[in-house]
DNA sequence: CTCTCGACTTGGACTCATTGGG
DNA sequence: CCCAATGAGTCCAAGTCGAGAG
């Protein structure tokens, strides 16, 4: 049973093997028919990641089953969507999150007097009801459901019903209490059972009934509703003081009215002095002295609640988690348990995204309700519709939803002025006197000779334009072409000799005195749980480096002021100082339906922000990393009926669903993007929706090719075979069109998502993304592992990351110095067969009882035995055969970058379950960053299964 | 409905620090 | 111990997608 089990789930892809062969599918079916509706699945997901050029999958696959036969059947009748939605819906609502909370979140929003404020306010609005797309039923869960499981079933019986009695419990608790202590009980709890396992157990309990997954939400959603994640952690945080989110929102009335409090400059001076003030300051006292003073319009109720809310001193915080920061995880879990009362109230970061972790869908979800309770409280005071929030489960991840109660920060850090150096260039050969602002801009070009945009002229006409209006009209300097900017040049590298020069001592000196500067900037305080902060630092001025073809490339990018940044922060936070004497923000916000901290407007595009957020490792980036892999495991409960429907379409008459049809396949097999349309100053680079007639050249007698620039002007060249009517479909878009042309011409993503959304609740393109390299790692890893030691499996793992990347066509450019290492790796090789032969030539002769051969410098070598000179050749062979190996998976990964799968698309839980059975450490696989990113998948049941 | 705005994720290259083989 | 290769971390460009405005 047990191998069956495994084994199914994953059979689809075989990208290597037989993709032919139905007979395994069909072999296995037969025995259990669960079983079977999970092979069936496989089977029809015949992507191939082989290599890029090679797909070709049969297309064969969805066809075969007998069981897809019903399911189209039924499907045919009905949009797949109506089948499913029926039952589920309800649940389905849930998982959404829903948002019809309309409530106000816009209180939020707010915005500040500021007298800067210019335009912008407008923010989106708050928060919007996204309505749930009730709208489709479904009703083929049934089916669904039941086919999925089998294979979490059969691995977990035993424990299912345990564990979901516990979660149960455990949910409850949570829901129950809010004091500290429970919380802190039911994070024990929940740390015993990984989410994991929780979510395996509903899937598999619902089988019958519902949609697994959805069920699952439902469930939590339910219990733990009300609870909001955040308020869970402030608890513990706060336990001390004994806060609790009533108090927040209750409070936060008052607190509404420091809105008017003045942006950041005003306060700044006042605050001024201490630097470090906006830090400590929440803290207990200093809050009451300085709030009182800085704000001058902080009513003093506020300045109470301020503390109340955060009772954890930033400084404090920062010792306590810094040292968190270097233990392994486990470790600070553990600590983390340990410290609760007694240490501050501060929770460790861990804790809290172990936390979130294990609930975070559900927790997800209701905190998104109390918030939009909370929020309108806040803004009107009175309403607490629980009742109503409720019935908002569901919301569209977009936004609306209240992200945070408090939001303590720093602001930004921004580059030192520029100091000028005095080199001077030289225009036809004369020395040119250049305005410090010239000069930083002919720097930024002199130091940029050695890259390739030199080589492009659109980059140099581009910069041309912009450093001439710094010139004006009658400067010496009339062309760019008579300028040498080589002084300059050499005396930027001279400078970076300099500093490579430096002894480790003096490089460490500095690195400390930039830490100190930064620190107070790196870290926030979000519901009273400290959080790095992702990217503190303004971009400082520059040339625009765009990729590929970009039409701006080399114009010059501006420095940025506190006057073009935008600050969002809590209402009772202290506005950060403005770092920049006599200047001030742009606005101050506190809209906590959004993540962000600060933003700015993209000098290059104005219509393009910059933002500042909170870095990956924090939970609430974890939490929507986590509702990003379970929204693709959803699609994994829809995709048979999806591609069924798909697949019926790819004859419609009805062009628009035809073209969709296609696309949708395309997107499903190929882990292609949505291609969202582009404006004439961007780069020119295309995905699904946008292809071009000559993107896509038909290779009969089913083949197609495709050749374009995808994100980031990544070449994409792969010739897959396709199913025929697939084939003859593109035959048709093409007809009548120029090489231009758009292949999909009635098609773009707007359109496509809207479609999809029918299929399944919150489906988009890019979800397709996520699943099928999920399930493919998951697919190999469950194939492909064999016994062996963990160098061996760690081979298992790196081939199946690369099956994804190749999947994915995540490329990067091949090393300068890749063809030096190779060649250098051959003459290692090349002496090493050069060494074997001569040892068997003494060992030939030790045996008859020669003297061994002189070395190939003359000189003689010790008189070794027949047995030593034996060990000594496996040896070189064994060391031959390494680098041979070594040599070969460097070639074949020079152009192929794991990295970004194993960031953005490959669910952490597939991965930490899979170290957990096969007893390789997760640090084999996941650097620090990676399981810092990943907190809230490491206590995943060993049995998760994708 | 379409277009634009806004927020957030994805992604390759660059930079800096660490590592490990000679 | 030294230096190149690696790997971690940073940077910031370039996508996706929801939602509101028109």
């Amino acid at each position: 049973m047990a191998v069956e089990t495994s084994d199914k789930p994953n059979l689809p892809k075989n990208v290597d093997d037989d993709d032919d062969d139905m007979p395994i599918t069909f072999k296995r079916n037969p025995k259990k028919s669960p079983l079977y509706s999970e092979v069936k699945k496989t089977s029809s997901q015949s992507h191939e990641g082989q290599s890029k050029k090679q797909i070709t999958d049969g297309p064969s696959d969805k066809p075969n089953l007998p069981k897809n036969v019903d399911v189209d059947d039924d499907d045919d009748d009905m949009p797949v969507s109506f089948k499913r939605n029926p039952k589920k819906s309800p649940l389905y609502s849930e998982v959404k999150k829903t948002c019809s909370q309309s409530h106000e979140g816009q209180s939020n929003k707010q915005i500040t007097d500021g007298p800067s404020s210019n335009g912008q306010n407008s923010k989106p609005s708050p928060m919007k009801p996204s309505a749930g797309i009730s709208k489709t039923p479904n009703s083929a869960a049934v089916k669904t459901s039941s086919n999925k499981s089998p294979v979490a079933n059969s691995k977990s019986k035993p424990l299912l019903g345990q564990k979901t009695s516990i979660d149960v419990k455990k949910d409850t608790k949570v829901i129950e209490n809010t004091p500290k202590v429970k919380c802190d009980d039911s994070e024990d709890d929940d740390d015993d059972k990984p989410l994991s396992s929780k979510w395996n157990i509903k899937s598999n309990h619902d089988n019958k009934v519902v949609a697994p997954v959805m069920k699952t939400s439902a469930k939590d959603s339910d219990e733990d509703d009300d609870v909001p994640l955040s308020a869970k952690l402030l608890r513990n945080c706060n336990s001390e003081t004994s806060t609790r989110n009533n108090d927040d929102s209750d409070k936060k009335p008052n607190s509404k009215v420091q809105k008017d409090r003045q942006n950041g400059s005003s306060t700044s001076n006042k605050q001024t002095k201490p630097s470090t003030l906006p830090a400590k300051r929440e803290l207990e006292n200093s809050d009451s002295k300085n709030s009182s003073v800085k704000k001058s319009k902080v009513s003093d109720s506020a300045a109470s609640i301020k503390t109340k809310q955060v009772t954890v001193k930033p400084s404090e915080i920062k010792t306590q988690e810094e040292d968190d920061d270097d233990l392994p995880i486990s470790h600070r879990i553990k600590k983390s348990a340990d410290k609760p009362s007694s240490t501050k109230k501060i929770v460790t970061k861990v804790t809290k995204v172990n936390k979130s972790g294990s609930t975070s869908f559900k927790k997800q979800t209701k905190s998104k309700k109390t918030n939009s309770k909370q929020t309108k409280n806040k803004s009107k005071k009175s309403g607490s519709g629980s009742e109503y929030s409720k019935s908002t489960k569901l919301l569209p991840s977009g936004d609306g939803q209240k992200k945070w109660t408090t939001l303590v920060h720093n602001g930004v850090i921004f580059p030192p002025p520029y100091q000028p150096h005095g080199i001077k260039m030289l225009y036809k050969g004369k020395p040119v006197d250049l305005t410090p602002e010239q000069e930083e801009v002919a720097t930024m070009y002199a130091v940029m000779r050695d890259t390739d945009y030199m080589q492009k002229d659109k980059f140099k006409e581009n910069f041309w334009n912009d450093w001439r209006k710094l010139l004006g009209r009658n400067h010496v300097i009339q062309n760019l072409k008579d300028c040498d900017f080589t002084p300059i040049y050499d005396w930027y590298q001279s400078e970076k000799e300099k500093k490579k020069q430096m002894t480790t001592e003096e490089k460490k000196a500095l690195k400390e005195e930039k830490l100190k500067q930064e620190e107070k900037y790196m870290w926030a305080i979000v519901d009273g749980v400290k959080e790095k902060v992702g990217n503190f630092r303004v971009e400082p001025p520059g040339l625009f480096r765009g990729r590929g073809e970009h039409p701006k490339m080399g114009k010059l990018k501006k420095r940025i002021h506190p006057r073009d940044i935008i600050i969002n922060i809590g209402e009772d936070a202290p506005v950060p100082e403005c770092p920049i004497p006599g200047e001030r923000w742009k606005e101050i916000r506190h809209d906590n339906t959004v993540t962000w901290l600060c933003y700015w407007s993209d000098p290059i595009n104005p219509k393009l922000f910059k933002y500042v957020f909170l870095a990956a490792s924090s939970s609430l980036k974890g939490q929507s990393d986590k509702e990003k892999y379970e929204k693709a495991r959803l699609l994994k409960d829809y995709i048979e009926n999806i591609r069924a429907a798909y697949t019926k379409d790819f004859t419609s008459k009805d062009i628009t669903k035809q073209q969709i049809a296609v696309a949708t396949y395309l997107i499903d097999k190929l882990a292609l993007r949505a291609g969202n349309e582009k404006d004439d100053d961007e780069a020119d680079t295309v995905g699904c929706c946008t292809l071009k007639v000559e993107n896509v050249t038909r290779e009969a007698p089913n083949k197609l090719q495709f050749n374009f620039l995808g994100k980031d002007s990544i070449k994409y060249e792969n010739t897959v075979e396709v199913e025929l009517p697939v084939y003859n479909a593109i035959l048709k878009f093409q007809k009548d069109k120029g090489p231009s042309d758009d292949l999909f011409d009635k098609l773009d993503t707007n359109k496509l998502n809207t479609h999809l959304k029918e299929l399944m609740p919150g489906l988009t393109a890019k979800v397709f993304r996520t699943y099928n390299a999920s399930f493919t790692l998951d697919d190999k890893l469950a194939k492909d592992t064999k016994d062996g030691d963990v160098a061996e499996k760690m081979v298992v793992y790196n081939h199946a990351n690369k099956e994804v990347a190749i999947i994915c066509n995540h490329q990067r450019s091949v090393s300068k110095s890749h063809s030096a290492q190779m060649t250098k790796l051959n003459e290692k090789i090349d002496e090493l067969q050069a060494v074997l032969k001569e040892l068997k030539v003494d060992l030939d002769r030790a045996r008859k009882g020669k003297p061994p051969t002189k070395s190939s410098d003359g000189k003689s070598k010790r008189n070794l035995a027949p047995e030593a000179l034996e060990k000594k050749i496996s040896q070189t062979n064994a060391k031959v055969e390494k680098m041979r190996r070594d040599m070969m998976t460097k070639e074949d990964l020079k152009t192929i970058a794991l990295g970004t799968s194993k960031l953005n698309y490959l669910d952490p839980r597939i991965t930490v379950a899979w170290c957990k059975r096969h007893e390789v450490p997760i640090e084999k696989i996941f650097n620090k960053s990676l399981i810092a990113k990943f907190a809230w998948a490491m206590d995943v049941d060993p049995d998760f299964r994708f």
